[in-house]
Parts: structure tokens; sequence; C-alpha cells
DNA sequence: TGGATGACCAGTTTGGAAATCTGGTCATCC
DNA sequence: GGATGACCAGATTTCCAAACTGGTCATCCA
């Protein structure tokens, strides 16, 4: 294969990609067939299965890159103002980033009806397992507490599954139809407050604190986004 | 009606709702027909209508006794022992009471093959409003604070917002099918550390302020109760 | 000659008509 | 006059043929 045939193979890729994310967002996982996106991407069936082992592979890599961009954002955030490693930063950014995005909505949110099968169990945080974000989750907690931007007086375990209650009870009422309550910014804001009294320490973190601890997230975002763009499909 | 009549009214009108609660919890509320209620509680079928004008308002009857029951059992927790009002006590107790109790587990936690249509929109804490448990958490908030409980240092309105998203979080993950993390105890635990972090405040309050709060809280949960029971069909 | 293609296949989903069931009513009965 | 169950309209289930879909692979070029 030569380097003009891998480029072309690559570019065709994306646009496959490109169109399922379309037909998608659209119409959801169950109605998009193979076909539509075969011939909205001007390729042949059989080639799709070049790229992907089959159709769930297909919509995951698109979940799995949605995630990427996401941890990209954070990584710029941090690049760009450090202290925007501050645990009821990080989380606040995070709830806006994933409810400010349809894909990610559905991911975190679980939309039955976009993710279709996808959702191994149809039970709301269970994606968010298969794509390595409770782990990733637990990763940055250890961060944070050995860097002290986090009390220590409780296991990590435990502030682990805290958070994943926070954020899945947050993101749960996010997407409550009907809820007459909060703004986005303004929950955004309630989740940034509850962090902070829940996990962090009274005191304010040193300056060198902040700068390590963001070198250190700075790398383990990007590890992981690489992590997920580099899978198996 | 003489009041023998009316006992036997009301004799008959528990006969149906025991049925009604052993059928809910086995069948799920769609499989559970009147007919089959009528049945096994030896009645005709008009006879149900005698007391309640629709399928869902028996089976809501039904919901608002096992939220007014697990009320009774805080109550009496408060009258054993005052100390109890402690939010990180009370809530925790909530947790326990939630995941012990199967028909409360479904009203929290929807189990949508029980509660089926009973269910407004599908989404989980929306029957929790239906049966007013959101105003129910704010006002208890509100006792909190004037007895200075919690902290005043954000608005209630943020508070009850971050208290609905913890406990939602809490019960979603509580249900999780094939999750090995904590047990229900520890979660239990987890959940109470958490609200004492987030909302109590660092001095450990007078006595004298957790006995008026006891004595406050007792008459609202008692309210809510009686409420809950008295409710129209 | 190896990457691209679409005809093809087995298994699943769909459409919709017929049959069954269900919540709710009310004339009748005791 | 309270209790009952036959009855009804509308909803749900069932059934099966027709249509569709994910995935394969023999064939086709560039």
């Amino acid at each position: 294969m030569s380097a003009q045939d891998d480029e072309q193979h690559r570019g065709r890729g994306e646009r496959i990609l490109a169109v399922a994310q379309e037909l998608l967002l659209g119409w959801g996982y169950k109605r998009v067939t193979i076909d539509d996106i075969a011939r909205r991407a001007r390729v042949g069936k059989g080639t799709i299965y070049l790229h992907w082992k089959s159709k769930e592979a297909l919509f995951m890599e698109l979940l799995r890159r949605e995630v990427a961009a996401m941890l990209d954002a954070q990584i710029h955030e941090i690049r760009v103002e450090p202290r925007m490693v501050l645990p009821h930063r990080m989380f606040r950014s995070m709830f806006l980033l994933h409810t400010g995005r349809p894909l990610a909505r559905a991911i975190f949110g679980e939309e039955a009806d976009i993710l279709g099968a996808l959702a191994p169990d149809r039970s709301a945080p269970s994606l968010a397992r298969v794509l390595g974000l409770v782990d990733h989750l637990t990763r940055m907690l250890q961060v944070f507490r050995d860097h002290g931007l986090i009390r220590v007086d409780r296991p990590l375990a435990d502030q682990a599954h805290a958070i994943e209650a926070i954020l899945s009870g947050s993101f749960l009422l996010s997407k409550l139809p009907s809820h007459a309550g909060p703004t986005l910014e303004q929950q955004a804001d309630i989740l940034a407050v509850t962090v902070r009294d829940a996990f962090e320490r009274p005191d304010p973190p040193a300056r060198v604190a902040i700068e390590a601890a963001a070198l250190r997230l700075e790398t383990m975002l990007d590890e992981m986004r690489t992590q997920l763009l580099g899978k198996p499909s």
C-alpha cells in the first residue's frame, strides 16, 4: 500500500465517520443502516467493512472520538489557565462540555433513542463505564490527592463513588424534561460548589502545587485521549 | 351507611390494596389487571371502582402508602434518637430505607418494569416529583437552615438542587446491574460523608438546636405522612 | 494483484389485519 | 342502595408474509 493509497484510505474513513455522525444524531442508531452510510459517503457497502469490523465498532469509534474531543478541550483549558485544574473548576467544565454536545449528552445521559443497542444494559452510566470514563475519574482523583487539591481524609475509592454519584445525578437532572429549575450554567455552578465543599481542602492550594497538578493532568488527559483514539475497532 | 358497613368497606379496601401490592411486585404494573385483583380479592370488578376511580389511582395510593411508611420509620428513628436529625444521618437513613424496600426502590429508582405507565415521563426522579418528595426535600433543608444544622452560605434553591442531584445519583448507582463496587451499607456511608462535607457546618451543633430541629422535623414528616394518606383517589 | 464493490444470504424486523384482552360502565340483582 | 359481572370501545397482542439489514465474498478493475 503506497503512502498515497493510505491517505486516500484515511480520507474515506473520515468521510464515512462524518456521515455516520450526522445520521446518528438525526435518526438514532437503530434507524441508520450501513447502506445509508455507504450511499451517502459514496462508497460500496463492503468498503465500510474494510475500516470497521461491524456497525457497532464504527459507532463506538464515533463515541470514543467524541470523548477524545472533550478531553482535548479540557487540555486546552488547562494550558491556557492552569488554575482550571482546581477540582470544582474541572468538574464544572466537564459538566458544561457534556451537556453542551448532543453526542456527549447521549453517552453520559444515555438518550436511549439515539444510542439504541449501543448502550450495554440500558442503564445510564454503563456506557461511560465501557469507555473507561469511570477509571479515568479515579485516576484524576488520585492526582488531586497527590497534589493536595482535595482532602485525603477518606479512601480514594469512596471519593470515586461519591463523585460518580454527584456527576450521574447532575447529568440526570440536567436532562429532565420540563424541569423549570436552574439553567445549565447555574447547574454547573451548583455542581462546582458541591464539589468544592465535598472534596477540596479548606486552605487554597499553593501555586506550585497547581502547576505540578496541571502538568500531570495534561499528560494524563492526553494519554487517555491517545488511548481512546488508538483503540482497535 | 352504618358504622359496620363502613368498617366492612374499609376492610375490603385494605384487602384489595394488599392484593394489588403483591401482584404489582410480582408481575409489574402492566401485567396486573383489574380482573386479577378483583378475583384474588374475591370482590366484583365494579367494587374496585367504588373505592378508586381508576387503576392508576389505586396504584398511586399504594405508592403514597409506601412513602408514608418510610416517613413513619424516620419519625420513629428521630423519636428514639434525636441526633438522627443531623442531615448526614437523615439522608443515610433515607437511602437505606429506599434501597431496602422493593416498592420504594421502584418509586425513586424507577424500575420501568414494575411501574410501567405509572411513571409520568419515564425519567427517574419524575415520579418522586409527583409524590411531592422534591418539595419535601426543600422544606427539610429549610428546617436544617433554621436550626443551624447546615450552612447558609448559598441559596436554599441551590442546596435543594444539589441534594437532589446527590440523592438521584446515589440511587442510580445503587441499582446498577453487575456493579462490583461498595455494598449498600458502604454506599450509605459514602453518601453520609458527602452530605456532611457538602452541607453541614464545621462546628458540631448544640444539643438544644438538635432537639428543636427534631421536634420540627417530626411534625413536618408527620404532616407529610398525613397529607399523603389523606389525598383523594 | 489487491483494494473496492454490490449481489447475495440468513436472520431479524416490520406492517397491519384479525383476534384477544383490558379498563371502565351500568343495568340488574339481592 | 351497595355489590356484581356482562358488556363495550379502544388498546394490545398475535401472527405471518413481505421487506429489510448486517455482514460476506466472488467478481471486478485500476
